[in-house]
RNA sequence: GCUGGUGUAGCUCAGCCGGUAGAGCAACUGACUUGUAAUCAGUAGGUCGUCGGUUCGAAUCCGUCCACCAGCUCCA
């Protein structure tokens, strides 16, 4: 693949001065807006890790001429170079200041300040805020060369949507106009990556609105591209033992009260299907069936630990406002694993989930990783022995592993404690696909049991997985991690041929059909346009090798071969350009 | 779901204050016989997202619903 240099931009939380000019800059902004909309009351305006925010109150909504005009407002304060002045007050002070202004929501924010003094920032004489900084000296420090507004949307007060729906401007602020132009190259980047807009381009998938929302059509070259995902992850899984199932996509209603789903987590399922006065439900997830299929068995401890994989379509109800290209759908295919194990093959087991991960993720081309570990969240069930136990389990075989890790206090499923593996992508974005949870719920529920070596009836622990998430979203990834040059063994097309002229159109056919019977995926243009067009056509389809064949290379046996990233490499026999080919994806790199 | 924006040919988009649609690319046809990122000419292609309203007349104004975009909220 094109090796795109990542830009180097600290975020706020890595820069002491970021923190300060983003802060600065908010308030600027804040003040510029009450300068020019004497309605608007302020809430809150934070820094972000690119930027900044202020949540406005204002009746009439923002639009771009107005940002432009709020940057040139900001722009002339920035010129006063007004003085940033920390004052401390007391609770009574503050109070009396911001009734004077007449800004409720500043009141409700001076009421869950716990501290005193009440510290304000003034710019000058002219605008005050409450604030706990830090902040430039002086305003003048700002650069106005490298602030930018961007874009203006609705934030609920407060991130409660029960709230008034508020106007947040959201801005960036850099130390040198240079750090602008680079952040909004970065964005320009991310846009290129945009896997909505390459899979239009590339032909691999729609999203329709005939059919519905958040419903993925795979076309064939997406087609082909999931059928090497799965048959790869297939033999990857049947390596690694566990063994492959297939089960419905819908069920009795009941057996999702059984597993804890309809209590839990009803809110995210589509509604029951009534089917001859029986109601049924569309599966928003796998496990219910891994366990129905385990329980079809009296297992003994011998055959533990029993793993059950399976690609499996669920439904899930997202919102209409959150449904997002590949990335959110409201029906995906996880690739769902359950182990049924031994107390004592927990941590075993998990390592090797760990392993398996890694082996996948990096023959796809991530190496980098994110890991957080996720602890009992306030919706949960199970006693507090058992998820002390299962995370303690996550810990060991993240240490043993010897990955770094973040807690995340309370993030963890309602049944138990996971770990979350996020992925880093060729521009630096994470992105969440992997996640291991451990579940001494589900067992019980489903009243599983193994036979101990001592003849009792004991409880198996179950571990639930997935490597990619979802293919979609894993697929969605995969595009904009490549930016839609796939790399030779996952391109749709590998390798087409470019006859110079209408008579060498059955040279190429020829070999074509060879190669397409050894697996490759190759394709002849017939359209009968100049080469500079074919290539040109084969270019823009990032298609990774092109066989240009002509007079010469019809003579001699051979094909002048070019590649996207080689350019032209001169003529190999047929023989050769083979053997190399097959050997590049069955090794998985570059021509 | 909420706030704001957008929806015109397969794609990207133009179409002012209302007078029943246009470009480039793609597609198709023909000519050109072509050698490393765009040959030329022609043809065809649109209930202007949906339904309703205002009007003599609606792509254009109003309402509704749907979808998408930026966020919020949510997110096993």
């Amino acid at each position: 693949m094109s090796e795109t240099t990542p830009i180097h931009l600290p975020k706020t939380s890595e820069s002491e001065r970021l923190k300060r000019i983003r802060h600065t800059a908010s308030h600027v902004m804040a003040m510029a807006v009450q300068r020019l909309f004497p309605k608007a009351k302020v809430t809150i305006g934070p820094w972000i890790e690119d930027g900044f925010y202020y949540d406005f109150d204002h009746p009439e909504p923002f639009t771009e001429q107005d940002l432009k005009a709020i940057k040139k407002e900001m722009v002339k304060i920035i010129k006063k170079k007004l003085p940033v002045i920390r004052e401390e007050v007391s609770r009574e002070e503050a109070l009396r200041r911001i009734q004077a202004l007449n800004e409720p929501y500043k009141l409700e924010i001076l009421a869950d300040i716990k501290e005193e003094p009440i510290t304000i920032y003034h710019l000058g004489d002219e605008w005050w805020d409450l604030c706990a900084g830090p902040h430039l000296d002086n305003v003048g420090e700002l650069n106005p060369d490298a602030i930018e507004l961007e874009s203006v949307a609705g934030a609920y007060w407060r991130g409660d949507e029960r709230n008034p729906m508020l106007q947040r401007i959201y801005g960036t602020a850099w130390e040198t106009p240079e750090q602008l132009q680079a952040y909004l190259q970065r964005k320009r980047e991310a846009l290129r990556r945009d896997h909505r807009r390459l899979g239009q381009e590339l032909d691999l998938f729609s999203i329709q609105e005939e059919a519905g929302g958040g419903l993925v059509f795979w076309h064939p070259k997406g087609a082909r591209m999931r059928l090497l995902i799965e048959n790869y992850w297939r033999e990857a899984h049947l390596r690694a033992g566990y063994e492959l199932l297939y089960t419905p996509h819908l069920a009795h209603l009941d057996l999702w009260k059984t597993s804890g789903h309809w209590d839990f987590y009803r809110e995210s399922m589509f509604d029951a299907i009534t089917v001859e006065s029986q109601e049924y439900q569309l599966k928003p997830m796998n496990c219910p069936f891994h366990v129905l299929t385990y329980k079809t068995h009296l297992h003994s401890y011998r055959e533990l630990p029993i793993r059950y994989a399976e690609l499996g379509t669920v439904y899930r109800y997202e919102r209409s406002g959150t449904l997002h290209g590949l990335m959110r759908v409201r029906g995906f295919t996880q690739d769902d694993a359950h182990i049924f194990c031994l107390p004592e093959q927990v941590a075993d087991e998990i390592l090797g989930v760990l392993n398996l991960t890694e082996q996948v993720l990096s023959d796809f081309g991530f190496r980098d990783y994110e890991v957080n570990l996720s602890t009992r969240p306030e919706k949960s069930v199970g006693s507090d022995e058992v998820w002390e136990l299962a995370t303690n389990a996550l810990r060991n075989a993240l240490d043993t592993k010897g990955w770094a890790y973040k807690e995340d206090v309370g993030g963890g499923a309602f049944y138990g404690p996971k770990i979350d593996i996020k992925i880093r992508d060729a521009i630096g974005r994470l992105w969440q696909c992997s996640t291991v949870q451990v579940d001494f719920n589900l067992p019980q529920r489903f009243g599983l049991e193994y036979v101990a070596a001592d003849g009792s009836r004991q409880v198996p622990i179950m571990i639930h997985r997935a490597i990619f998430g979802s293919l979609e979203r894993f697929f969605g990834v995969l595009i904009e991690h490549y930016a839609g040059d796939f790399p030779l063994w996952l391109a749709p097309v590998q390798l087409r041929f470019l006859p110079v002229g209408e008579q060498y159109v059955s040279y190429a056919k020829n070999i074509a059909t060879d190669w397409q019977k050894l697996g490759l995926r190759v394709e002849v243009d017939t359209s009968g346009e100049r080469l500079g067009k074919l290539i040109r056509n084969a270019e823009t389809a990032k298609i990774p090798v092109m066989a240009i064949v002509g007079s010469k290379e019809q003579e001699t046996g051979t094909l002048s071969i070019r590649t996207r990233h080689g350019g032209d490499l001169g003529a190999l026999t047929v023989a050769e350009a083979e053997e190399r080919l097959l050997k590049a994806v069955q090794q998985r790199c570059d021509f």
